[in-house]
DNA sequence: TCGGAGGCAATTGCATGCACTTTTTGCCTT
DNA sequence: AAGGCAAAAAGTGCATGCAATTGCCTCCGA
């Protein structure tokens, strides 16, 4: 074809084509019941169908997109009830790497883990929420890694993408920066003192509160809106 | 385009595809290791290509087979690590199955997991291991639909179907029908008590049981396993 | 005999085309 | 005017074909 694989990084076309569309739904530039249409998505990319197809195959076995036999495919919509699910299955998940954490991490992942809490307390005092929400993501992502367990990690991660589009704008709720600091401030002592019991249940009723905090959002969140903003990938 | 839908059952021709290699790998029909080719297959269910290869597509984000890009497929090779791994995430998510169970499960829902349970007691008596195997994967799947929570169950389920290739055959271990028959009797009495950290506990410890013993068949059970030990299975 | 470069066969990756299904639109009937 | 039916339009599902990559085999040189 027209030479060159300037989309998202290398490669195949069909590995493309998911992370592109899949982080267009994670990061809400798709948003949930939006519909995926396999012609103007392959025009947008400037592929033909049957890498897209093969994508939307691949996302909606992950469960970022339903796809109805013979009618297309849309983001997936979650029920309150599926949603309610999602984030107590992540407050588990969460508690049983937050155990695993207390029981197994290595000096060093505890002195970062503890490191880098500690130096995110400075943007909590700063309110800066955007900086924070990337420490926020980092923190939680060293819990995952800390648990030594490839396969909790996988369930934790796919579980936290499919609830990204949910937990949106979390910390722009009055006082969430500051609590949050406080809840990881909990799991992180737990974690050092090696009270796995205590970690477990910080991190469970961490997630908990997120999951409150974004259930608000989540209600007011679900258009139909058939709007492709167009999008500067480069 | 010949339409005779002869093959497994309803669906679009992709989702039969993901169903019957699906199926294959669970059961141990290809082994893990083994090279998925694609005119192989399509010729094998009398399609295309084309569904062959998204089915390929979903089964690898699945976590069933493997797909090296333009080098083709193999149904997944797991380390003993990850293996490992997956078992104990899999006693972790069958722990909480019990724990919800034990505080969700309606009077219905508790009479009838105490009832088939009751039944199966017969089975280990005859020894009839393919028709416990039966009640077994049923037992199971009562837990995960009783905790009530959609995602957890799949989870779950998921996870199960991947570990389902290296659990084959864990029941003719001698003594290992009584010895489960007995495992689940702590998880349905804990559960019908409503001791949800008890049934936990037995659901984790049971499966735990299983991870050691399916590890002694896995050992030997991979075979064209690049950095595998060597095969004695016959 | 060993190592490497080049070419050939086999296989994957993607584009395109056609068939089938669903949805929409326009016309006719009541 | 409203409802229903039918035909067209749109869009999905799958097959086929061609290009590109990989792996293997051969041949040549040291």
């Amino acid at each position: 074809m027209s030479g060159k694989r300037s989309l998202i990084r290398s490669g195949t076309t069909v590995d493309q084509m998911v992370r592109a569309i899949g982080d267009r739904i994670v990061t809400g530039v798709l948003r949930p019941g939006e519909k995926l249409d396999e012609v103007s998505l392959a025009v947008r990319f400037e592929v033909s169908r049957t890498p897209v197809r093969e994508a939307l195959g691949q996302l909606s076995a992950m469960g970022l997109v339903e796809r109805r036999p013979n009618r297309g495919a849309i983001v997936a919509v979650v029920t309150q009830e599926h949603l309610t699910a999602m984030f107590e299955s992540m407050a588990e998940l969460e508690g049983i790497c937050a155990r695993f954490c207390a029981e197994r991490m290595t000096g060093s992942e505890r002195r970062a883990l503890e490191t880098e809490h500690q130096a995110s307390a400075r943007l909590v005092r700063l309110g800066a929420e955007e900086d924070y929400e990337y420490f926020n993501t980092e923190f939680h992502s060293r819990l995952y890694r800390g648990a030594h367990s490839t396969h909790i990690q996988e369930l934790t991660a796919t579980t936290r993408s499919r609830l990204a589009p949910f937990r949106r704008a979390q910390f722009r709720l009055a006082g969430r920066l500051a609590k949050s600091w406080q809840e990881h401030d909990a799991i992180v002592t737990a974690i050092l003192r090696g009270d796995g019991a205590a970690a477990g249940k910080a991190a469970r009723d961490h997630v908990s509160i997120v999951s409150e905090a974004s259930a608000v959002f989540a209600a007011g969140d679900q258009p139909n809106a058939a709007s492709t903003t167009s999008v500067t990938s480069g």
